[in-house]
DNA sequence: GCAAAAATAT
DNA sequence: AATATTTTTG
């Protein structure tokens, strides 16, 4: 392996998380109406997707805050088509038939979509294999291949316009600012994070070799302790999604302690129960940092994004 | 009406 | 699974 590589690998290293960091891996994708129409149960019960297949993948231990997008179909007095319900009202039936609202990626998960392809290498960088190994309940294969087809086309950009055969285009494809990769027009959600080099350079056969081990899958809370859902209002910004969100937020949130009830579903730990030895599990939540939900809102604060702090990157 | 993003179809 | 096309969203 080159130098860069063994350069970004220690990056790596050094962003590996510690067993105390790497515990907060749960990712709340889906909302509990959604849970329910898909007849999923409670975490402590965490159990959905029986796996029989041979996926030697484990739920990669990424340090990024548990963060992802409460999408909302359409729920409670939102009906505004489908004209039945004319009975009964806010009957929120746990239709099978939901389609899903739209995802939206924000940057930590793509942060997270990109550590998962990089640390799987070009080779097994499948969309299957992505999105077992990000492990974000509620996101479809369908969902990381849309995205992994524009990245692909992301990163062919960027060889283009980076010197074609060149060595070493640019260390750092920009960290979350601008770089001199391309302009900050091109895409708002890729520049934001890191672009492996081998992505952009794979010049000899070379792609495979990473973290050889994957270590403790992550654990699941503690107890059924009342514990703030970390979520974050991703959507803020939009005016549309912003009402949604809003009522979604506000429907969760509506208890007056401000916590959520609701025990959102969490695929961590679905993989096939390998049983790991003596692994050690470690069974506390690190301090969950809660994120605030809104960021800009009302105001004339139509920025996007005031994403949660993320704690690495 | 256009562009970008995501979904969906092939 | 990859790519093309269509739909949705901003």
């Amino acid at each position: 392996m080159r130098e860069e590589d063994s350069n970004w690998f220690s990056r790596w290293e050094e962003e590996l998380p510690s067993p105390e960091e790497l515990m907060p891996l749960s990712q709340t994708l889906i909302t509990p109406d959604l849970a329910l129409a898909f007849d999923i149960r409670n975490p402590n019960q965490n159990y959905q997707l029986p796996p029989p297949p041979p996926p030697p993948v484990a739920a990669l231990p990424l340090p990024s805050p548990a963060v992802v997008q409460p999408p909302m179909p359409t729920s409670s007095e939102f009906a505004s088509d489908s004209g039945d319900l004319g009975s009964g009202g806010a009957g929120d039936e746990p239709a099978r038939t939901l389609k899903r609202p739209r995802l939206v990626w924000t940057p930590q998960l793509h942060k997270r979509f990109v550590d998962a392809v990089a640390h799987l290498g070009i080779k097994n960088a499948v969309p299957k294999t992505i999105m077992q190994l990000m492990s974000v309940d509620g996101l479809t294969r369908e969902n990381v291949a849309s995205h992994l087809q524009k990245y692909r086309l992301y990163l062919k950009r960027m060889q283009g316009l980076s010197g074609g055969g060149g060595g070493d285009p640019n260390g750092g494809a920009g960290t979350a600012g601008l770089s001199a990769t391309a302009d900050p027009a091109t895409d708002h959600l890729f520049a934001s994070s890191p672009v492996p080099p081998h992505f952009l350079h794979p010049s000899r056969g070379n792609s495979e070799h990473f973290l050889p081990f994957v270590p403790v899958p992550a654990l699941q809370r503690q107890h059924h302790h009342q514990q703030q859902q970390q979520m974050v209002a991703a959507a803020v910004g939009h005016p549309h999604l912003q009402s949604q969100y809003h009522r979604q937020l506000g429907h969760f949130g509506s208890s007056s302690n401000g916590q959520f009830e609701h025990a959102f579903i969490s695929r961590q730990n679905q993989q096939p129960l390998h049983r790991m030895g003596g692994t050690p599990l470690h069974n506390r939540v690190p301090s969950s940092h809660v994120e605030d939900l809104e960021s800009a809102n009302g105001n004339g604060g139509r920025k996007v994004l005031t994403l949660f702090p993320s704690g690495d990157d």
